[in-house]
DNA sequence: AAAAGCCCCTGGATGC
DNA sequence: TGCATCCAGGGGCTTT
């Protein structure tokens, strides 16, 4: 499943050889959460004139309008194959005439900072913290402050950053909150430079796996030994979902 | 406003 | 061996 790293990567595998080809046509499958909103004919002749990421959603734009798309992606075009594939229904491809039309602002504007990005700040991201309540686990995979973060990288950056998931963001101090951004940086990065994580059926457009999940220091370990101090990771439920921690190298 | 829970769907793993 | 059950995953939506 793509988390931001292996929507990147996918990105990054078709960019170079998709931008300025033209679309032949568009496959949807079965149906997606969402329909299309134009006829995939009407997209049949369109050109490619970039592919860019924004949080876990895909946007290809077009000589006229743009694509917004989450998974589950059939388009032939004059230069290849442009394929992405999850067999579950979690996906959606929504065509909007531009960023601003009401289709596409719906999806986006809700998005948090880009952790890549230069505009993810520190200080912002702390400032943002502070009002949240919520556990800080729960903060980092909701997406409205800082997008990307799923559940896998969201316990692989707390470890690195040494807090504990169920910590209230509102409580991180200033310099703890400084090491969690810059931790959600860095295993963002080392990820999509691994070429993202494949744990059951992630790869990427040209059919490589990832290999980040072999790197993780805690996700999926439950009971197996800490690789920094041997203690027996831990596995919790957050909100319907697994946290994995070390309860000795995060504490608090 | 923020927080918490629900739901979508399918395949792989597990259990009887 | 076959069948039932559980689980994973993102995020929009609804309810509190």
């Amino acid at each position: 499943m793509p988390e931001l790293p292996e929507v990147e990567v996918t990105r990054l595998s078709f960019v170079g050889e998709i931008t300025g080809a033209r679309v032949v046509s568009v496959c949807m499958g079965k149906a997606l959460r969402w329909p299309l909103g134009c006829s995939v004919a009407q997209l049949a002749g369109r050109t490619v004139r970039a592919v860019r990421r924004r949080g876990k959603y895909l946007l290809i734009d077009l000589d006229q309008g743009l694509l917004l798309v989450h998974d589950h992606f059939e388009m032939l075009t004059t230069r290849g194959t442009l394929r992405l594939n999850d067999p579950r229904r979690f996906g959606a491809v929504v065509y909007a005439d531009s960023e601003d039309a009401p289709e596409a602002r719906k999806l986006l504007a809700r998005l948090g900072m880009e952790p890549l990005s230069d505009g993810f700040d520190a200080k912002q991201f702390h400032a943002e913290l502070k009002l949240r309540k919520t556990v800080i686990k729960q903060v980092l995979l909701a997406g409205d402050i800082v997008v990307g973060v799923g559940n896998i990288y969201a316990s692989e950056a707390l470890f690195m950053a040494g807090i504990k998931p169920t910590l209230s963001a509102a409580k991180l101090s200033r310099p703890r909150a400084v090491k969690l951004h810059a931790a959600i940086r860095d295993v963002l990065a080392r990820a999509v430079a691994k070429g993202g994580s494949t744990l059951r059926d992630f790869s990427s457009t040209n059919g490589e796996r990832g290999y980040f999940q072999l790197e993780a220091m805690v996700y999926g370990r439950e009971g197996q030994a800490c690789r920094v101090c041997g203690t027996p990771i831990k596995a919790i439920r957050q909100g319907q979902r697994s946290t994995f921690y070390c309860p000795n190298c995060q504490k608090t």
